[in-house]
RNA sequence: GACCGGGUAGCUCAAUCGGUAGAGCAUCGGCCUUUUAAGCCGCUGGUUCUGGGUUCGAGUCCCAGCCCGGUCACCA
């Protein structure tokens, strides 16, 4: 590669543009710190630095106000003439902390500086003075850039305007070899190249946002809470599962039969072996062979892969529970899940009362889920919903008669015949019309007219029935059909044994009664209908493990990603996700 | 994949009918020892996403493409 040739020397003032000038400006104050006072702009390992939230918290009012009063007898003594060497000595018990972390602001008043660090508990105020550090040490504050990282060393104590601030401040007598802090009082440890976003609106751009995450987090406080929120989530749940006896497991991501659920794969391919792998889309039937060998209780919390579209719901990589617990059924399950979420709510927000705000902080949503939470079959809630009661045995009635009711219906409430048909009372309005489209339900009915009823109920559920749960709502009784690995309910075989929990909107988690017939399985997957990259293949390995015994059993899937949404009233799926999947810049 | 909206200085945003691309903050220089969106004075900084086209003249209008967001489809 040829490098342009330098510029050549003239008088003319530099003609960087705005970018390539902040680089070039950062790049010269680093080299002066090598070269000018000899230091290392990329730091080393500093002792004892303790988080901000605690810097603060070690603040003492008593002998903050000691030290002031202290203060101000040195200041009054200095006005009334007295002599230096009769000075008062304040007494300074105030506590000394070691603080490190991303300079926030930086305001330069003449002799004193103040900055604000910011580091993952907080932000805190610490204040250069000339006087406390001397040279070079100030002459080095006052060239720190904005996301710098620095290091403090000093007394915590209190500004004029109430600020809790940490004095930089040298320890007496202190070889810089061995303690550069304590020598200086303060430290340069990393000097930030890149141009910091603005200190007033910070990075607002989504696309920027999910792209340098690493601004993200240090530029929007919410972003870090919200991801370090998801961490408390995840690791509340393991702790209840492991509390109820269940043991964590591993189980393959690299599969050679994708299998558990629905959805088409990412493929890859093992070079040694010369083998076509898919990333997983479950780990469901993994988790069932554990199982048969005799494990009782077990959970697994990763990633799955699904090869479909992105939305604010979907994020091609995700991180799902799964859970199995030997001798249990769905209810089983739902109380498990009740009682998790419940528990793992109290313990991160200390509330079962979520809100969501909006930017403007009003509350845009509350979700109670305080217990016992609802439990109601998918055709009671579609029938409460929309007043279409849901027949499976008359499919030509609903065909022929009912969807085209359906459809005036939901064009003109005042269709008296519709209302008669759908024994609706007169006058009441079964759907709430989302304004912006008046016309959404009433295509959603027209959209169900080549579905088979099992299709036309949970189509009907899914658009117009579970956007409005809001509080959570254990829908059961869902059409057997479509849930090949569930066991069918025993008082009527088209539905399952299973729920799907609704919550924000969302199904948030499906627990079923599993199915452990051997040959009732084999069936199912042998009887699925739906596009051939979706189905789910007939796994021989997995029905010889059925028929090895697998203990009836509950199982459930949980979204994590969704839980943490519904949590920390994240709108989008890429907020509780810290590196979302993008596409590379073009 | 379809439709709608967006892309202008490092960041956040303006730019009227198609007529000289601006502001605040940041940067750079100066003053200032209790500021905190510090303040005051002065100076910089632009391939208006990319490529074509129309026009005397395009950030603005037209066409194509790229990326982001939203809705729909698919799905959890």
């Amino acid at each position: 590669m040829s490098k342009p040739p330098p510029p050549a020397e003239t008088n003319d003032a530099p003609t960087a543009s705005g970018l390539a000038k902040i680089v070039a400006d950062r790049r010269a104050k680093r080299d002066r710190l090598r070269d000018e006072f000899g230091l290392d702009p990329y730091g080393h390992r500093v002792d004892g630095i303790v988080p901000l939230r605690d810097a603060r918290a070690a603040f003492d009012a008593q002998a903050d106000a000691v030290f002031r009063d202290g203060e101000n007898a040195v200041r009054e003594a200095k006005k009334a003439g007295t002599p230096e060497d009769q000075w008062p000595t304040p007494v300074d018990d105030r506590p000394v902390v070691r603080v490190a972390g991303r300079v926030m602001q930086h305001r330069v008043m003449g002799n004193l500086i103040f900055m604000s660090l910011r580091d993952h508990t907080g932000d805190l105020q610490v204040a250069v003075s000339k006087k406390a550090v001397g040279q070079p040490w100030f002459s080095i504050a006052k060239q720190v850039d904005l996301s710098d990282i620095v290091a403090v060393q000093g007394p915590v104590g209190m500004t004029n305007t109430g600020e809790v601030t940490v004095w930089a401040e040298p320890s007496a007598g202190v070889d810089p070899q061995g303690d550069p802090l304590s020598a200086a009082g303060l430290l340069l440890l990393t000097k930030s190249l890149a141009p910091p976003p603005g200190k007033h609106h910070g990075l607002t751009d989504p696309e920027l946002r999910y792209r340098k995450r690493y601004v993200d987090l240090h530029t929007n406080p919410d972003v870090m809470q919200t991801m370090q929120q998801r961490t408390q989530i995840i690791d509340a749940m393991r702790d209840y599962l492991r509390g109820r006896g269940f043991v964590e497991v591993e189980t393959p991501m690299l599969q050679t039969l994708h299998g558990g659920a629905a959805a088409r794969p990412f493929a890859t391919h093992h070079n040694a072996l010369d083998l076509p792998l898919t990333l997983r889309i479950a780990p469901e039937l993994y988790l069932k062979r554990l199982l048969v060998g005799g494990m009782t209780k077990v959970f697994e919390i990763n990633r799955n892969f699904r090869n479909e579209g992105i939305s604010p719901r979907h994020n091609p990589e995700f991180t799902m529970l799964e859970a199995y617990e030997a001798y249990g059924s769905w209810e089983t399950m739902a109380d498990l899940v009740e009682d998790m979420v419940c528990t793992i709510a109290e313990q991160v927000l200390g509330t079962l009362v979520i809100e969501h705000k909006s930017d403007e902080g009003e509350v845009t949503k509350t979700i109670n889920l305080t217990r016992p939470w609802r439990r109601a079959s998918m055709a009671d809630l579609v029938e409460e919903r929309t007043g279409w009661k849901f027949d499976q045995r008359s499919i030509t009635k609903l065909k022929e008669k009912g969807i085209q009711a359906c459809i005036r219906h939901y064009q003109a409430w005042e269709d008296r015949e519709a209302q008669r048909f759908y024994g609706a009372a007169e006058g009441q309005h079964l759907v709430e019309w989302t304004p912006a489209d008046p016309g959404y339900a009433a295509r959603v009915f027209e959209g169900l007219a080549d579905l088979s009823p099992a299709e036309q109920l949970t189509e009907v559920y899914e658009k117009l029935v579970e956007p409005t749960l809001i509080d959570p709502c254990f829908v059961t009784r869902v059409p057997s059909v479509i849930i090949p690995l569930a066991k069918k309910c025993a008082d009527d075989p088209y539905f399952a044994d299973v729920y799907e929990l609704a919550i924000n909107g969302v199904e948030i988690s499906p627990g079923y009664t599993e199915l452990n017939d051997p040959e009732i399985q084999e069936q199912n997957f042998r009887q699925q209908v739906g596009d051939d990259a979706e189905k789910q293949h007939v796994d021989e390995d997995f029905l010889e493990a059925l028929r090895v015994g697998m203990p009836p059993a509950g199982g459930i899937g949980l979204g994590i990603d969704r839980l943490v949404m519904m949590l920390t009233g994240a709108e989008s799926i890429r907020d509780v996700i810290l590196f979302p999947l993008m596409k590379p810049q073009g």
